[in-house]
DNA sequence: TATGAATGAGCATTCATTCAT
DNA sequence: CATGAATGAATGCTCATTCAT
């Protein structure tokens, strides 16, 4: 039942956008009635919540699902790597992704997506603490945040903007440049 | 009575946040009758919209006052400054930022905020059309966008999440690291 | 409560007239919150739409029953009879003829006055179809509708205006005299 | 400047229909502020009333003309120059007849529409007064009430649903056959 | 547990009218 | 006189939430 009121609220997103989301319309597309959804969940907020805690879990699977394939990898290829998963983790849901990052507030993704983040970020760190060959930038804290920020914010926007004048492939090859040269410079 | 409008408006999202900006709201807060907005506005997201873009345009304002002192910075020193009167901008009103970027949808920002972006990057190709000296980045159209998200994010996100493990200092630093490793990254 | 929300508009109405006609004290006179109007009607006219059509089903069945009692009445007293059962059908809710009539614009009687109309009309021509003694019309068809709209014009403005200078049996007697006499002119 | 509105009024009722004879757009359309439309009237329902006044004025006027092209006829001939007559004078303004008889309430027209009748009535009188060859109606008061009624509706309800079924010849044929057997029914 | 009818505070918007200039 | 900016009460309607069944 909580899955079927999730399912339904991520379809609603998906095919009405935020503006429908409703909580009549989730029980609907549910085929439940309202009240049952406050059985389940204490308020609208929270269904909303799991609904893009879901979201961003599954970006994360698939991103690590990506990586698995090629463990081992360092440096360079690492990098590369990480952004291409990155961003076909982003593709695969193009239009929840620009429900998510255009129609709702930033607050709405909330705790997940900074736990998300954390988490990641935690990774980088640990990853550049081992000062891998040619990083000069000091602080791993520091840079990991700054790498995660940069990727973070090129992948969505790219994905949502499709620009004209960027090809995937250039926009990959971008992200290890501007990796690595962060990482390189003096 | 325009302007007493829009200062009503962004006061209100200051001070209350973007769920209390209703119409009615807003005119109490200027001291004014509701039948008053309609008179000069078509509705209420056009208020906020003027509201929004008013704020970019002062963001935009900031950083060309700050950057018009220090004309004729070349380099390194440019992209510094740059960064750093950017930071400055945002840090001006954080408050406002803060509903900004995290209350209201991405899409509430927008033609102004894509109309800012394109200027910006606009102005970031043509310097990079000179192609400066250690720039090996092919496309500079390509490259200015690169920059331009990544910073943008990252002094958002700053000033937005205020990280203890990230100074001011160290933020401009990393700042001027990426966009310079970048740029001279082969 | 369907029941309930029409039985409110209609006492409003009467009550209160038209301009008083509003959701909220519609809702306010069932003893129902305005939402649950909605959870019934559509919208507003719709409300009204309905306690319209009741109204003139009901003077119709009115009407029907008072005939119904005297079935196998013909020429003369058929009219006089039915002329008799329709200001009688009329008389019987003035109050709410006169808003119905006089405050609410024709088109708001909508189909169903029409419907009520084609119906009455339909029955009308198919009783002159038969030719009944003394009928030297030519055309039934335009007849029957020529009958109706005089007799109709009639009944609603007396029973509106009450004029001072003719009675009931005066109004019955002349509307007798109108028909058959239109009926048997050469 | 009262003609101006007046006309202004008009022109609303007919271009744009009663629903959006507001006053700001009747002094829109007057090229006058709407402030101006209080110096002269002291509401905007007696706007209205003007127009529909003069409106009915106009219509009386026309038929008054009619009738005085042919003076001197009796009988059948005026009953039938009269019913051509006001049939005529309802069609020269089928657009505004449309909206005073179909989008105002009743009531709107108010004390002018009430003297017109009156006027009518009074002539009508009159003329049966002097008991003309082949009236059996024995009070000239009731039967102008009824005849102007009768006529009134067959014409009004005429120009305003162009029935398929019948031509304006069936029309006019059918008052005179209406009135004359009415009139001479013992 | 599940229901879904009922709620009611709240919203954006309109427009006849006023009054200081 | 004429203006037109300002008014503000009132409107139709929504939707997250509750609770008796």
């Amino acid at each position: 039942m909580v899955e079927r009121i999730i399912a339904a609220g991520r379809e609603v997103l998906v095919k009405d956008g935020y503006d429908a989301f409703s909580t009549n319309r989730v029980a609907a597309t549910a085929g439940v009635s309202p009240g049952s959804l406050y059985q389940y969940f204490p308020d609208k907020a929270s269904i909303l919540d799991i609904v893009i805690a879901r979201y961003w879990d599954e970006v994360a699977d698939r991103v690590a699902r990506s990586l698995a394939d090629r463990m081992g990898d360092t440096g360079p290829t690492l990098v590369r790597n990480t952004a291409d998963a990155l961003v076909d983790a982003l593709e695969s849901d193009r239009v929840l992704l620009a429900v998510v990052a255009r129609e709702l507030p930033l607050q709405a993704n909330g705790e997940r997506l900074a736990a998300l983040e954390r988490q990641v970020r935690g990774l980088t760190t640990a990853l550049l603490g081992v000062r891998p060959v040619g990083m000069h930038r000091p602080s791993p804290q520091v840079a990991s945040w700054v790498v995660l920020m940069a990727v973070q914010n090129l992948a969505i926007r790219w994905v949502l903007d499709q620009p004209d004048d960027i090809t995937r492939e250039q926009l990959v090859e971008e992200m290890e440049a501007l990796v690595l040269g962060y990482l390189a410079h003096a």
